[in-house]
DNA sequence: CGTGGCTTTGAGGGAGGTCAAGCGCCGTGG
DNA sequence: CCACGGCGCTTGACCTCCCTCAAAGCCACG
């Protein structure tokens, strides 16, 4: 449904990038100052360092699925993550996008509550559940982090909930356009252009509508020109009525 | 709006029970296997014990709103608690109803990111915010399971997220209804009687629907004999029914 | 016994879903 | 080089589910 029928069969094993065997160099990372590994001291980045792998997924991999064994937590560092829950009957919430500098962690049950497919190319840093799970227990500002970033991220799922409950099919794209503009704003530079590296379906999916409505509606904000359609992406050219219709 | 205006208005500080100067008492705790304090070791147990304060609201009253300093996180021990939060026009999103053995937590930005009212009468064990997070950074063991409580909410709330994207009014009653009988089973001895202490209103507000949508739903599963409303709650009648209706 | 809040019920309308067709883009192969 | 096919997206016509507006019922409480 979500993956092409042969991508469900092949056994999806976690794979080292091509520039492999090299080691992850906290210091270089590009997303170190967004991600869960800022406000970290020295020691504890090293720890971390020693851990950490390097792994890469090709665009529409399956990185895992619901309800498998949590073998790792990830930080992303490159690319577009889908994260999604789907149904017996084949309907799909989409519950995340994650971008560079999230992150992927490994509940308490220790089994994955969602699934995660690759957008784009993705390369993420692997941390090793054995090995993370023994160094949370002897730093304790490592594990106080990952508990700001679990309050961070439950602050969004209630966003997201305010999107799915209380607003327009309007209001809702301006919302996720709103939201994805900050987010990438905080990697590169602001930009009034979103780049949408999902699809049409995994909008709708998010945001649970269809994909002839996020169509329509994306056309008429288009010519409402509150927005301009642009190749993977849109161009937000009336700020103030998107941020508007998405506040409510 | 969610409350009568004169609420607003007053000055809404935390009050202890009327049975005050009481300490709290852990080992009679009626939620200690239910909440956050299960799987802690006597230690840790007596340390909490020692800055815990039982306080008590009326119905209806709000305990804290959204934006609000934080001064404290709390165990609900007895009633209902209504989570939500509103847009600047009025609609109102419920994010959850607090039950006994359920953790209100302080957020990493030391502000309340939902406000809060009492449904019922409530009594709440209290943690004051300076001393708790002083706790939290001498025992780790506290934090972890801080961690995975912020975790199953997660969880949690990625379940709603499939409710309100994916589901229609009636799958939508039907997983309300299912949720809430496993949370009271889990506290009182299991039965086919479900108690609603929360209206119509916060029902609609909770399930993205309007107040006549879910009374109307209610009525049309009663006349299909899933369930029968009964003063306060609802009684299930065909439990194989309203979980294939839920899961959906 | 009246008043007000909450809930139910009814009638009608509209936002968004469903079904179906058409468009544009790109990779493939003749 | 262009025809073809496939995929993702858009557009149109129609319909349904749920919202809106309105009124009446029910119950608790003064």
């Amino acid at each position: 449904m979500a993956t092409p029928d042969t991508v469900i069969l092949l056994p999806k094993r976690t794979r080292p990038c091509t520039h492999d065997g090299a080691r992850v160099s906290c210091e270089n990372c590009s997303v170190r100052l967004n991600s869960v590994c800022a406000a970290l001291d020295d020691n504890e980045i090293a720890a971390l360092e020693r851990i950490a792998q390097p792994v890469c997924f090709a665009a529409k991999e399956t990185l895992f699925l619901e309800g498998e064994d949590a073998e790792a937590a990830y930080t992303v560092t490159r690319g577009a993550i889908l994260l999604y829950r789907i149904f017996d009957d084949g309907r799909r919430q989409v519950v995340g996008f994650q971008l560079p500098g999230d992150f992927i962690a490994i509940d308490a049950d220790k089994h994955h509550g969602y699934s995660a497919d690759a957008i784009t190319p993705v390369t993420l840093c692997r941390f090793p559940r054995k090995e993370f799970t023994a160094l949370l227990a002897k730093k304790p500002n490592l594990l106080q982090r990952l508990y700001d970033t679990a309050e961070k991220e439950l602050s969004e799922a209630r966003d997201h909930l305010m999107a799915l409950g209380q607003r327009s099919a309007r209001e809702k794209l301006a919302w996720f356009l709103v939201h994805l503009r900050r987010r990438s704003a905080r990697l590169d530079a602001a930009s009034d252009t979103v780049a949408l590296p999902m699809s049409r379906q995994e909008i709708a999916d998010y945001l649970g509508l269809t994909i002839e409505t996020v169509s329509r509606t994306l056309t008429a904000l288009a010519r409402d020109k509150v927005i301009a359609i642009v190749p993977n992406g849109v161009k937000v050219t009336d700020v103030k009525k998107i941020e508007r219709l998405a506040a409510a």
